[in-house]
DNA sequence: TCATATCTTGACCAGATCGTCAACTTTTTC
DNA sequence: GAAAAAGTTGACGATCTGGTCAAGATATGA
């Protein structure tokens, strides 16, 4: 669990990166909580236990510590859709990646809310570029669905209205949390709530697309 | 298109309800872009074409007309929900939910996107009452599920999860708008990509579910 | 007509906000 | 061990915030 041993020149700017990390910690929790607007760098700088002008002097601006989350959460979500291969099995595939996305989600829920948030919010604070890379990396994984539909190993659906479903249906858990919570009668979710959440969603998926599952079909 | 003529007393107070609207009518376009925290008095009564201290004139603090505009939404909702009873086809009475649903996002997508928000920061301002409502009329409507599973007209699903992955499809495109619109690579979601999402989701959740279409079973 | 209720509004307050700055201390480098 | 670089911080300014108020304007009803 050590730190890198081929840092740059200076032994990894241990106290530059030490307090940056603080000051992350600290703002998505109150980012989650309030929003962009609804968060003061004071609050952040409290949380994070420095004074004020020391957040400064590592962020420029409030925009760079909420950009600086967008940015790396955006880049996570790329490992839950390497799940997704044409030459898998489309019900391992399918199910790997939903599994992975709900846990991530339920893992990094504050981002996720972070991020859910500015969507409402139209993206102000999305780059062109994320908008480009999140559109580049969608489209080419429809592909694998077209790709699957012409073989016969799942119906034709819409692959990006396939995509967008299975975006909701595996944000809203940790995204709307407390409306999840509600509906199943349970005071907060756990890890238990996001088992059983992936388990009807890749059943209803799956059938709904007209996957058949592999137990199914070989191993009975 | 009169106003109603067994009106109180007064000229059912004109002037009144007419501001009332104004104010609430810019204050959801507000909310819905800046949330709550982001949103200031100043600009609701500026883009009502109000001075500021008229709009204090008739809400008492910003969170009265915040919880205005919520609380009409969660009534509103219990309409759409009108759509499933037991006695229908299943497949009929889940196609015209989902259909009522999405519609009812896309003409009030304000609203749409001021619950998500308050969804996403934790319910702030949802009463106890609002809660239970919820609750309740969930709770209620997923007994329709679990009969028709009983009598065979679906696959036993689990209920609650099966209503979260309705609602989380069915408000997806109204809440995040800017990510369903980069996805199907649209500048803007217009009434034809809603209808698309309409059929998509009816699709995969009836075929998902073991829902045997009546177009299917009847006609042919 | 006149009194009463409703409505309007500019000015104001106390507190919070973001971001700056210049002086200070610590760490690194040679 | 001294110079330079990196990090720390209290105080400050300009602006904006939610919310109040009291004085005036308008509408209503008898």
């Amino acid at each position: 669990m050590k730190k890198k041993q081929d840092a740059p020149p200076t032994p990894e700017n241990r106290i530059r990166a030490r307090n940056k990390a603080k000051i992350l910690s600290a703002a998505v929790r109150i980012f989650a909580a309030k929003g962009f607007d609804g968060t003061s760098i004071a609050e952040i700088a409290n949380l994070a236990g420095l004074p004020k002008a020391n957040v400064y002097y590592y962020f420029k601006t409030k925009q760079a510590i909420y950009r600086t989350i967008i940015a790396g959460l955006i880049l996570e979500w790329d490992k839950a859709l390497a799940h997704l291969t044409e030459e898998r099995h489309p019900a391992d595939a399918l199910a790997d990646y939903i599994r992975a996305k709900l846990d991530f989600s339920r893992r990094h829920q504050l981002e996720s809310k972070m991020f859910a948030n500015e969507a409402v919010h139209g993206g102000r604070f999305l780059s062109r570029r994320d908008r480009a890379h999140m559109q580049a990396i969608t489209v080419e994984k429809a592909k694998i669905f077209k790709a699957w539909a012409k073989a016969g190993k799942m119906d034709p659906v819409d692959p990006m209205h396939l995509f967008i479903m299975l975006w909701a249906t595996t944000q809203f858990y940790a995204d709307s949390d407390i409306l999840a919570a509600n509906a199943l009668e349970t005071r907060r979710l756990g890890a238990r709530d996001f088992d059983k959440a992936a388990e009807v969603i890749i059943a209803v998926i799956l059938k709904g697309c007209g996957i058949r599952s592999r137990g199914i079909t070989r191993r009975s």
